[in-house]
DNA sequence: CCAATATATGTAGTAATACAATACAGTAGG
DNA sequence: CCTACTGTATTGTATTACTACATATATTGG
């Protein structure tokens, strides 16, 4: 099976992300998947297989804590909230990913007044 | 032992920083690690033991050709060139990493006329 | 009413890749 | 001589996104 690339850069991101989102309000798996997938205009795709497992470490890290909430008499969704823990972890990475990508970008030559950036043809 | 959280980061980005300087110019493995960790300022630091299997990779799949070069009667380096195949690659790459960094940083509400970003404490 | 779709969570196994540790060897300076 | 740096390379490990599968309930259209 053929892998795409940008599975490799989603593989920084990802925590930060469902921290993100779980910081702004409280949320459930399903629901983050939906968001992430509307907010990044089909950018950073997520699936279920990728997302439970990572709630489930951010969970073991104590970065957020979950408990199971009733929609119907028959039917349990799993919320997620973010920790004190989880709010200084997210800070950090949030500046770890504004670090990291302002000096990817600026070594492939891609500025805020950014020229053309083909590569030249030495 | 720890890992950084870095790691991640670069697992998408390595091979088009890569395929980037070797487009700039013939060079070599040891010459890359210097000169990435250079221009980045310590930003994007890779190893030994994840440049060159990489290269080789970048060789498998038709992306750049080696050769070996002597610099003195005893000691070769092994020198990197871009094909166009690879030239071809880089282009998507870039435009790749461009539309995913704008979607990641929007996403997180890191924009150009960036505002404070630290998370909102609901 | 029934079928299809959407909602919702979860696991097992696989692929990709950055790293540490290690190995080897030449070279330069004290 | 000895240390540090240059230079390439391999082995094994950790992390993590994915596919495929499993299991349910809820809703909508014909």
């Amino acid at each position: 099976m053929k892998r795409q690339y940008s599975e490799q850069l989603k593989k920084g991101v990802t925590e930060t992300a469902l921290l993100y989102l779980i910081n702004e309000v409280q949320t459930y798996g399903y629901s983050i998947i939906k968001e992430l997938e509307k907010r990044t205009t089909g950018y950073l795709k997520l699936k279920g297989g990728t997302i439970y497992p990572a709630l489930q470490r951010l969970e073991i890290k104590g970065l957020v804590k979950s408990w199971q909430q009733w929609t119907t008499e028959r039917r349990a969704r799993r919320y997620y909230k973010i920790t004190d823990k989880g709010r200084q972890f997210l800070v950090k990475r949030l500046v770890e990913w504004q670090d990291f990508s302002l000096a990817v970008s600026t070594l492939m030559g891609i500025s805020d007044t950014a020229k053309a950036t083909s590569p030249n043809t030495t």
